[in-house]
DNA sequence: CGTGTAAGGAATTCTGACACG
DNA sequence: CGTGTAAGGAATTCTGACACG
């Protein structure tokens, strides 16, 4: 993947409707699980969310374990355990890996 | 690159105000340039104009044209002859490559 | 707990037009 | 030709709250 499309993957550009078609999420939902602190936006100059292809996906996967009746707490723990896309972006940015690309993003458990 | 990230750069789900923003053009001029047929939008349901990465950087390509004082009927003839993102991506849906991958996108004529 | 909804306001987007040049 | 702007309407987004459970 090259930076450019690092870029495409993680740029906070989705306004929440579009987000809301995309996952077939309400908008009450997205905000809610924000709220639950499962995303985070960035906020626009006058304070629209915008959302990235990564979050999108992220919410896609929240869906399926609101599906299968996952609490938002429990969600939440099992994104702290597994190192997901923003995690790996986050050690990117401190310039300590490199070393380790062996990180795997397990479906299921 | 994979499909997943060729979705995400040619995927339209950006508003005019965050192009607007992406970009440094007005919307003035992004909706002027969609009249002249150097951009394609889609629209949402209700109307509303949506942009895919792939666009914005064609209007960071028009923008940098204009300046030179190029005209919009120009850039337009332009793009016919260079194949760019949008036409590769046509011939990619057709199934007809996979053997030419050399073509360039030159940036000064 | 997770989500729907009505509420009111603020910001966004749209179109067609006039302006300058 | 390319772009700014005022105009009016329609759609979007935001927050805090009540509701059910």
């Amino acid at each position: 993947m090259t930076d450019e499309e690092k870029t495409y993957k993680t740029k906070k550009v989705i306004t929440i409707g579009i987000v809301s078609e995309l996952t077939g999420l309400s908008e009450r939902q997205i905000r809610y699980y924000e709220e639950r602190r499962l995303i985070f936006p960035t906020r626009s100059e006058r304070g629209t969310r915008k959302y990235s292809f990564a979050d999108v996906e992220t919410l896609m996967d929240i869906a399926n374990q609101m599906e299968d009746g996952v609490r938002t707490f429990e969600i939440r723990q099992e994104m702290k355990k597994k190192p997901d896309e923003q995690k790996l972006r986050r050690s990117m940015i401190k310039g300590q890996l490199n070393a380790r690309f062996g990180i795997q993003n397990e479906q299921r458990k």
